[in-house]
DNA sequence: GGTCATGTAATACTTAAAGTTACACGATCC
DNA sequence: GGATCGTGTAACTTTAAGTATTACATGACC
């Protein structure tokens, strides 16, 4: 595996979700992230449990937002991911006895910790909505439509 | 994988190295890291090419640091791997049709764009030289000796 | 010439996300 | 009430990149 691509994933999930009434189902979602409807609903779970968006079964089922755009934030979403690791780079040994090792992880880990709080106090910060209105800068006619599917 | 830890082991090898005029075979240092000198000669052989370190066949051969501690920075060593990816999540699909993908997009590469600006910033402001001053902070005695090994 | 050490190719291992298969459970439609 | 639709989850497979291992060629020194 390359990258972690469920927060990207989700974020526009939400944002085609706030754009319907009805509800989409997991298949739908599969169909518009290139995926799967399993792996929809393994990445979903944690937005349902956070009361993000709620799920129903049967015929007309499927997923809905339940709160306004301007009421989650990319923070949100991350945190309902399960806050996962930010960083492709980390130590080799998180408790070495050599003191040299000791160092050179403190140094990375500065470097680590000063760049998370940096990251989550942007993703605190930006709100579905901002995304939301920037979709519309981007859009060269009225309709906010997909054009992947 | 868990995480890359190239650059970590990187820097604990070249402060040991630092310390002694006498050449480190691969098997000294992969003992050093509890890992392989096949390993080893890989991931030094950037810092080989950038001019950092140089090696030695035969008897009495191995791996010599060929700049002071203050000649190199964090960033100096990052670069020798090649610059590898920094951040563990990215984007599902780096140039989507959908308008509402692309504005996550975007969102998500500001974050990752500022993040790596400031964690390369720190790289280049940090010298192996003032690691190397840390390690002192933690001695309890005057030897510069690691425990583990 | 023998030994030591690097250089490198080829292959296997590891880990977590992503994908797939299978099936239980519940809701709606007929 | 049975068929269908959709979620919930477990179990397994696939994928990708770092890591580990094996094998062997090359070069340096005793």
């Amino acid at each position: 595996m390359r990258q972690d691509t469920r927060l990207s994933r989700l974020l526009h999930v939400l944002l085609h979700m706030a754009q319907t009434d009805a509800p989409m189902t997991s298949q739908q979602i599969a169909l518009t992230l290139g995926s799967n409807a399993v792996v929809v609903r393994r990445i979903m779970a944690g937005l349902r449990d956070g009361g993000y968006v709620e799920s129903e079964r049967g015929h007309g089922g499927g997923w809905r937002i339940t709160r306004r755009t301007d009421e989650i934030t990319v923070l949100d979403v991350y945190r309902s991911l399960g806050s996962p690791d930010l960083f492709a780079f980390g130590f080799s040994n998180p408790k070495p006895h050599c003191l040299v090792e000791q160092s050179v992880n403190a140094a990375v880990e500065d470097t680590i910790r000063s760049a998370t709080t940096s990251i989550l106090e942007q993703f605190g910060a930006l709100r579905l909505s901002q995304i939301e209105a920037e979709v519309r800068d981007r859009m060269p006619s009225r309709a906010m439509r997909c054009a992947d599917h």
